[in-house]
DNA sequence: AATGAATGAGAATTCATTCAT
DNA sequence: AATGAATGAATTCTCATTCAT
């Protein structure tokens, strides 16, 4: 996470740990304004609505999967199950260091429904998961590949929610372990 | 005519649907109230706070669950497998009916770290859950049902959310056949 | 203090103790209600508007005077001197037992200004006071009595609202016993 | 024309008008905003609360009393009967002007038993008030300077309550002035 | 007389947003 | 870019009052 200076990615990144752990609606522009030291009406000099920040928020992440972590897809001097291994590993560093899971997870449940824009992009993240997922089991498991990421990634979701929850890595670490193990 | 009467529990069946659809905080008291044909002062004849109404949302699915579903564990003329089938077929029903997915699950991301009494209801109803689940594989699987306790329903968690998000059922309806193998 | 029956009178004795303690305004129809054993809506069967109790309450205080304090100057077994004497035993009794002070004099800054009749019933109060310690007085003082039982008065309000505030009867027995001794 | 400027004093000096004459509880923050030129969410962003404005009005007028009526007790080239006099046309001048009385009179029937921080505050304001009297008076009268002091200011309170409340000046006049010849 | 339910107006407070400086 | 002040709409909650039972 880079240095604090106030511009639009150091809001995105403090907004992003606030939604986390407060939710989207109870975090509020004088809430994200502290976290940035900047009060309220200061942040509309860099987005022009909270809607935005949100929605910049999910796009920060998502780039930062699509290039840290869903790249491994595209590596070509790994093997399919080193490949696994990688994605895996980085997952774990990101949902185990990271306070209050996952934000497209938690915003799926909170607003999906309500806000268009919103629901458009975490769908569209899930999709890039899972694609990368299916292409890394697809020589292996063939037509069943597109399935098993699926379920995969549902029990990491469902994992980092109860990781959160019980404050307990236990349940987190044994499904990230099957997933790996799947090659 | 009879006058109307609005008794807590058609409140609370209300303004389960709101939670789930909309979130809780972003549900207003105004919404609670036209939901149920009353406005929002009226709410608070019968319930002394929203919190108030959060809680006995969990509450009142809590004790569906408990008497409902968790209960086929005590059901004596049935042998592990059964209970497992007639579990699993029950949470069918109930998350494949239900709009807006799962309560508990929806709260425990939303405002869990927020609301400390919510935070013990669910994780209350998660622990439930988990023990249920658990008692119905242990003579089978011994020291490993308490895992794979968890570990199916962190799946079943993350299958709800991904199939409302997407409006598929598929993802959930192949998480739950896999828990319904176990035995 | 008659036994509680739920009757005009009843309501009027819980209602003065609320008023005197927690002010007019901040006296909720419901307080009302609960020190009477009653729900909030009952007490229309009563009266028709809390401003109609706080109107009693102040007639049902200013009865009480008359009967039972200011009667004394027309009692013509007694002098001057005997009847100062009761008169101040008399209000001793009553200021210092009642909690919370006077009503009247609680009500004339808190709401005199805005409830016209209230402020009426006050200033009448306070005139026959005025008026009966005058004519005790004025065998005496002739001239100098309306001037001297204006300033006990006022005297012994001050009194009343430090003693109250204070929790500390000192200053309400100084000012009775110079009062008592003008005779 | 320069933008409206409304500070935390201006606030403070309208509320105090307004608590002195519709009482603190009947005062509304809209009744506050109205006579600021704002509406009354504007309030907040001077004041956190209706009851902190409580506090400070009462604090406000504390310190006005504190540097320019009691401040007179520390001039040291006054003796006690200058003191004294020159006390007196202060609160002369203050309470004659003033329209709706005094705040601490009135807050502390109103409210006092209610709001311990106002409690406190009003408490400390009689005490200090007290003090300064009782210093003036104490080489004339020795011991029964501090009684003295105390009925004084009750005489004082009382016959402001009641010139408030008949419109007439002459009760408070007559009490001042007595006051003013202790010495 | 009493109650439970409902109401509508209005209370304090919050919040996303705007704007002059 | 940043700020302080303001706004208006909305939010939770309160309260005097009404009414069918």
């Amino acid at each position: 996470m880079p240095i604090k200076k106030t511009d639009r990615e150091s809001i995105i990144v403090e907004s992003i740990q606030l939604f986390k752990i407060k939710g989207y609606s109870s975090t509020t522009m004088s809430n994200i304004g502290s976290s940035c030291g900047l009060i309220k009406g200061s942040i509309y000099h860099h987005f022009k609505s909270k809607e935005e920040i949100g929605l910049e928020s999910l796009k920060y992440i998502h780039n930062y999967f699509l290039e840290s972590i869903f790249s491994i897809r595209d590596n070509e001097s790994l093997n399919d199950k080193e490949k696994l291994t990688i994605l895996m590993q980085r997952l774990d560093e990101y949902f185990l260091k990271s306070k209050g899971g996952c934000l497209f997870g938690n915003l799926a449940l909170e607003i999906a429904q309500s806000i268009e824009v919103f629901k458009v992009e975490i769908i569209r993240y899930f999709k890039e998961w899972e694609d990368v997922l299916t292409s890394i089991l697809e020589s292996k498991y063939n037509k069943k590949a597109k399935e098993l990421a699926k379920e995969s990634i549902a029990s990491i979701q469902g994992a980092v929610m109860l990781m959160n929850l019980n404050s307990d890595r236990e349940i987190y670490l044994n499904i990230s372990r099957k997933v790996a193990n799947l090659l």
